[in-house]
DNA sequence: GAACCAAATATAAACGATTATATTCCCGCT
DNA sequence: AGCGGGAATATAATCGTTTATATTTGGTTC
């Protein structure tokens, strides 16, 4: 393509094709006032012409930027088989595809744990390996956010934390849901309602777990903990803790999980304990992947398509790596009720 | 840290501190033998005291290499909400893990389809913005292949192509599961066997039909090719296949399904043709995510862990780029068998 | 002791962009 | 005519490395 041969054109290609500058050309490609229209004109045809694309080495090492997101991914680590984080694929997919027309990309950076998350962004901020990051699973204290706001670096959380108010996120509105859930299992005769959360320490579960307890006490319905769970949201936690919870003596007619994975393990659980959804209980999930409506039988479901979160989460990174203030950079997304099931208590 | 103030040090940081030349302590750095081994040590001593780490855009634009190796990953799209894609997570988190020690980070480029991809790719081999890639869904007649072989640019297939012996590539022993699987159903007196293929376009997918043929041949069965279907390999195209050969005059009674989401949705329109599993028909699984066991009933599976392919295609690629030769970079994977119900045929 | 050589180190030129500073040009003003 | 000043462009420094080339050092050899 380049005339003289196979050489990638350079800033100094155009200089030789138009007689100017590389100042010049370099400010003309960039829209830069200083340069006369007519000029850029020029330069852009000869850079068209030649099909010149800055080296983002250059770039980077004059300006320091970096035209990367780094987005940290807890890993689903090889040890562990268990259907988790399969959520990850969408997400990414998601941020990428906000960026899609920008010189930024997405570097994936899978960690451990919530140690390790921390010595990596450590070493992202020191190293300026990323223009910005995004990363989940929020607690309300969270040492990453700490970290990056010491630093003044820009990022988007997918969560909350304690410190919502200081910076960018985006999460589900958790309380919004819970409140629908539990409100339509109660005016369809439940009294008492599981709640399958995720591990304590994140914010969503918190959330969860407090508006659980407000709308049992507005509805004056006792609670009772032994109906709440924790735990890593595999199938296999679904399982366990509706084989646990059926045998207490005053089991629930229904369970509240945090997403399919668990709303499948507890299926399997259902089919375990001898007991038929729609029966003896009914089971609602909360998710992003909408595959409840697989399973056997379908689920009702609080279904918000991750790639909504995903989108906005790429494209807040984007503005807030040009600066602008996280107050705009807030949203918590509703997900839409889809009725599976009837889910009116029996008995 | 660095005692002079809160700057990042640099190769001259450690000049200033040891009273060396730039040349001298960027060869002690990376082992040069012409530094004296006394040298060395005085220059990693001052590089260890101020936290020295080589600035990346300083050597990549001296070098030309980028450390990034391109993933791409054809996207579960925002319009489209069908479990698809999900073991991307799991194949980019043991991808990345297998390159944690080293400066390669995986940078992710999504792509709509098979056009988008090459397009993409182009861009990246000339745009140099990777130093390898990695990509799966292969054809037999791969444009991508062709493309970067051309190039002259490392990549690494997940899945085989015509061009095979010519690259290097991880994929699952598609030949030995569908052996394995039919002589298990026949053997168990099945004679109608279905087959829930992924697109006909796909590598994995033709060798399975070519296997599929040649072991129904090998035991005296017809081939019909009613009992074939392809298609993306959602829950809903399990579901729909199930119903359309459930309602032929002579059904099957087993089906073979090529990954796990099929298979639900297989579980699912057995449910909606009133059909029992074990008694009317059966299913077997292919996949890597493991969560048949959570179906109900759970279902016979080929289980490969995604994370066995995905580490290799990592540290194949780190090969690949070092210069080693395709014919040492190319590993099919036998997964587990894995029988979660009996399988005979009844009636 | 001069000449030579190898080993170790230093100097300086890249890589490709951005940008502070300098130069040129042209115009209007006194 | 001379000068000041703004607009447009050019020059050159710079980012942090790597590496080709030059220089120094010290030891051998004759």
């Amino acid at each position: 393509m380049t005339p003289g041969g196979g050489e990638r054109p350079t800033i100094k290609t155009i200089c030789a094709m138009t007689g100017l500058s590389t100042a010049t050309v370099s400010k003309a490609l960039r829209g830069s006032p200083e340069v006369r229209p007519e000029t850029r004109r020029i330069v852009e045809a000869a850079a068209e012409k030649v099909g010149y694309s800055a080296n983002l080495h250059g770039v980077q090492l004059r300006t320091g930027k970096t035209y990367q997101v780094a987005v940290l991914m807890t890993a689903p680590t090889s040890d562990q088989t268990e259907w988790e984080g399969v959520e990850y694929a969408q997400l990414l997919s998601g941020i990428s595809q906000a960026m899609e027309h920008t010189r930024y990309r997405v570097a994936l950076y899978p960690v451990r744990d919530h140690a390790e998350a921390q010595e990596t962004l450590r070493q992202i901020v020191r190293n300026r390996r990323a223009d910005g990051a995004i990363f989940s699973g929020t607690r309300p204290d969270d040492g990453r956010v700490r970290i990056l706001q010491e630093a003044g670096f820009p990022f988007v959380t997918y969560g909350t934390t304690s410190a919502r108010a200081a910076h960018a996120f985006v999460d589900a509105d958790n309380e919004g849901i819970i409140r629908a859930a539990l409100t339509r299992l109660i005016g369809r005769g439940h009294r008492r309602i599981a709640l399958l959360n995720p591990p304590a320490f994140l914010s969503y579960g918190q959330t969860r777990l407090e508006t659980y307890r407000q709308v049992l006490a507005e509805n004056g319905l006792p609670f009772d903990p032994r109906l709440v769970a924790h735990g890593r949201l595999t199938p296999g936690y679904g399982r366990a803790q509706v084989m646990i919870m059926h045998s207490l003596p005053d089991a629930p007619t229904a369970y509240v999980c945090a997403n399919e994975a668990a709303a499948l393990g507890a299926l399997a659980g259902f089919a375990d304990c001898g007991m038929v959804h729609g029966r003896d209980a009914v089971i609602n999930a909360t998710d992003d992947l909408n595959v409840s409506a697989y399973f056997t039988p379908p689920l009702t479901t609080f279904y918000l398509p991750i790639t909504r979160p995903a989108e906005l989460l790429g494209r807040y990174i984007l503005r807030a790596i040009e600066g602008e203030p996280p107050a705009n950079l807030q949203t918590l997304l509703m997900p839409d009720l889809i009725e599976r099931s009837d889910d009116r208590l029996r008995s």
